[in-house]
DNA sequence: TAATATTCGTTCGGGTACGAACAGTTTTAA
DNA sequence: TTAAAACTGTTCGTACCCGAACGAATATTA
């Protein structure tokens, strides 16, 4: 997944293709550079940690919500995560089914939904996230330390850029 | 998607699950904002410059490594777009029924696949790429033009690391 | 040369992933 | 108070997305 042609030579072919149009490569390196980490981060913990337990990337992130905020209701899980309701549905069918969450609905209002961890889910998350976290902190081993909390912030201003552009 | 509980409470809340156990939060923190930025960014595009034009975001990444690259071998556009070959199988399939690439098979090795734009796929793609591109520079406008750089370098980093874990 | 190993793209099965449409619930306005 | 509007989670249809298994082609080794 590493690109195997350099930088340069793709500008070069991008402006071959656009004339002198005039183009932010500072900005595509950093959205490109984005999914590539991003993708890379995701892959490796599925392939190691997430694997050995048979959860999915999705998966995982819905029961560390719900461990962490428990009870919580169906909306703030998809926000949090970062996915539809709809995508939400199906994953915590499987869940559910694996007997590591329960749902209900509210007496306090009846359109949400609580959701809650198992015994079984929560025993499962108690030995499961610290293992992902030493595979987060071997993601980020190669770089200074001292990067790590301005790197977090610059991340962080992309996401709340980009979120506003989505409601205008 | 922005998570709405701060950093600190979500700090409090892991330690009371675990006793003492050593967390790495700095680590913990970079992963997280990753992915909201990651998602963020690409819902972002996925809504405005490629629901124009009828794409979904792996659809598009294939047509432009096809665009710059051109002919390309299957594999090469699997890697660089960091997806799996399964997934590029399926994804090509619709491209070529909508008329935007060809796939032919390499005489000179029988096990590879070409593939090329069609004239009316360079013509979306020059086209296309331009607004995108925009759509990538919104997304970083709130970042000093001069953290652009690093940030990148530091997401090349993690993707290197992640990678390279991959194999052992 | 012939058996073996490797590489490539496809197929298959199961699990995401989304927008749109929907039904049920609550809130708002008139 | 009732009609309209807003909100929540589910279902539906379609399109990804991956690992594993596969068949065909090429490379390696003896």
């Amino acid at each position: 997944m590493a690109g195997q042609h350099t930088l340069d030579e793709t500008e070069r072919q991008v402006q071959a293709r656009l004339g002198d149009l005039k183009i932010d490569f500072e900005a595509m390196a950093v959205t490109s550079n984005l999914f590539r980490a991003a993708n890379a981060v995701r892959n490796y913990l599925e392939r190691t940690v997430l694997a050995e337990n048979d959860l999915s990337w999705t998966a995982f992130v819905v029961l560390w919500v719900v461990w962490i905020w428990e009870p919580v209701e169906s909306r703030v899980i998809a926000e949090e995560g970062g996915f539809s309701k709809a995508t939400l549905t199906g994953v915590m069918q499987t869940l559910e089914g694996r007997g590591l969450i329960t749902r209900t609905r509210s007496n306090r209002d009846g359109r949400l939904v609580l959701v809650k961890l198992t015994a079984k889910g929560r025993k499962m998350m108690k030995q499961l996230f610290p293992e992902f976290n030493k595979g987060e902190r071997l993601a980020v081993a190669d770089l200074k330390r001292s990067d790590l909390g301005s790197f977090a912030d610059l991340l962080r201003a992309v996401t709340l850029t980009a979120d506003s552009q989505k409601t205008h």
